[in-house]
DNA sequence: AAGGACACCAACCGCTCTCTC
DNA sequence: AGAGAGAGCGGTTGGTGTCCT
C-alpha cells in the first residue's frame, strides 16, 4: 500500500531557512495560529514541507523560546528527567519552560552525556560506570516516594497487575534509589487566571504549561481541573494510574501515589 | 597559513501515535 | 474494525565554526 509522501518533495526547498522564509512563517502563524501544517506552505507562499515548517517554528522562532546557556540548575534537572524518563526529550522538554526536545537532545549528546561520564556515571543508565554497589537513601521527601512506590510492590502479587506495570515499578524504584535527591513526591497545578476558563478539553489539559512544584490556588474556582502527573509524564489512557488527592492537600491538586498499578485513570 | 579533527546544532528522515471517517 | 491523514517524536545527518597541530 505504501504510505504517502507527506511533501511534494521535488518542489520543496531544504536545508537552512532563509530570513524571508521565517518572516513568511511567522506572518502566517501570527495571523493564523498554529495547526495544519500540511496545507500551511501552500498558504503561507513557502516551498517548504510541513514539517520543516512546524520544526522550525517549534525549535527557532516560536516567541517564547528561551535563548541562551543552559543554567546549572537546568542541566541537573535534565539529568534527573533523563534518569527518570529516558530518551523522552518532549517529555523532558516539557518540564523546561522555553526549552525544546530539539535543543535538549542536542545538549545532551554534546554536553550532559559527557558531563557524566567524567562523573564516572553511564548517561544511559545513570549507575557508576564501575561499580554495581548499592545506593542509599538520604532525603526524607524522598523517603516517603520511595515507600509509595514500594507499597506498590507488594501488589506486585495481585492477579491484576501486568507485566509491565511491574517493570514500570521497578525502573521507577530503580530512578529513585539511583537518584536520592530526585523528589517523586511530586504535585503539578495548571496555571490559570481567575476570569478566564483555564481548558475545555482533555487536550487542552495536556498541553498545560509545566508545572512541577504545587501551586495553591487563592480561591477555588469552578474550572479549576486537578490534572494527574501521570498524563504530563506521558502515560496514555491505557496506562492509567490512580493518583488522587489526598485528604491533607489541596483538593486541586494530584499527588503522584500509584503509578500504573491500578485500571481506569482518574483526574478528580 | 593550511588543513584536519572535533564540537555544535539546525534540519531531515522514518516511524509511531492519534483522530476521523 | 480498519484505513488514511495529520501531527509528533526520537535518531541521525550534514553544514559550519572553532581548535589544534
Amino acid at each position: 500500500m505504501g504510505r504517502s509522501p507527506c511533501c511534494e518533495k521535488a518542489h520543496t526547498n531544504k536545508g537552512a531557512w532563509t530570513k524571508e522564509e521565517d518572516q513568511r512563517l511567522i506572518a502566517y502563524i501570527k495571523v493564523h495560529g498554529e495547526g495544519c501544517w500540511r496545507s500551511l506552505p501552500k498558504a503561507a507562499g513557502l516551498l517548504r514541507c510541513g514539517k520543516s515548517c512546524r520544526l522550525r517554528w517549534i525549535n527557532y522562532l516560536r516567541p517564547d523560546l528561551k535563548r541562551g546557556n543552559f543554567t546549572e540548575e537546568e542541566d541537573e534537572l535534565i539529568i534527573k528527567l533523563h534518569a527518570l524518563l529516558g530518551n523522552k526529550w518532549s517529555l523532558i522538554a516539557g518540564r523546561l519552560p522555553g526549552r525544546t526536545d530539539n535543543e535538549i537532545k542536542n545538549y545532551w549528546n554534546t554536553h550532559i552525556k559527557r558531563k557524566l561520564i567524567s562523573r564516572g556515571i553511564d548517561p544511559q543508565t545513570h549507575r557508576p560506570i564501575n561499580a554495581g554497589s548499592q545506593f542509599t537513601i538520604s532525603s526524607a521527601n524522598h523517603q516517603g516516594s520511595l515507600k509509595n512506590i514500594r507499597d506498590n510492590e507488594a501488589l506486585k502479587q495481585s492477579p491484576n497487575s501486568s507485566s509491565q506495570d511491574m517493570q514500570s515499578n521497578s525502573s521507577v524504584i530503580d530512578v529513585v534509589e539511583r537518584c536520592p535527591d530526585l523528589n517523586l513526591d511530586i504535585a503539578i497545578n495548571i496555571a490559570y487566571s481567575t476570569d478566564q476558563k483555564p481548558f475545555s478539553s482533555s487536550t487542552e489539559v495536556q498541553k498545560a504549561p509545566a508545572v512541577t512544584q504545587a501551586t495553591t490556588p487563592t480561591s477555588v474556582s469552578p474550572y479549576f481541573q486537578p490534572i494527574c502527573l501521570c498524563y504530563n509524564l506521558g502515560f496514555s489512557k491505557s496506562e492509567a494510574c490512580s493518583c488522587r488527592a489526598s485528604s491533607n492537600d489541596n483538593q486541586h491538586v494530584l499527588r503522584y501515589y500509584r503509578p500504573l498499578i491500578e485500571e481506569g485513570h482518574q483526574t478528580n
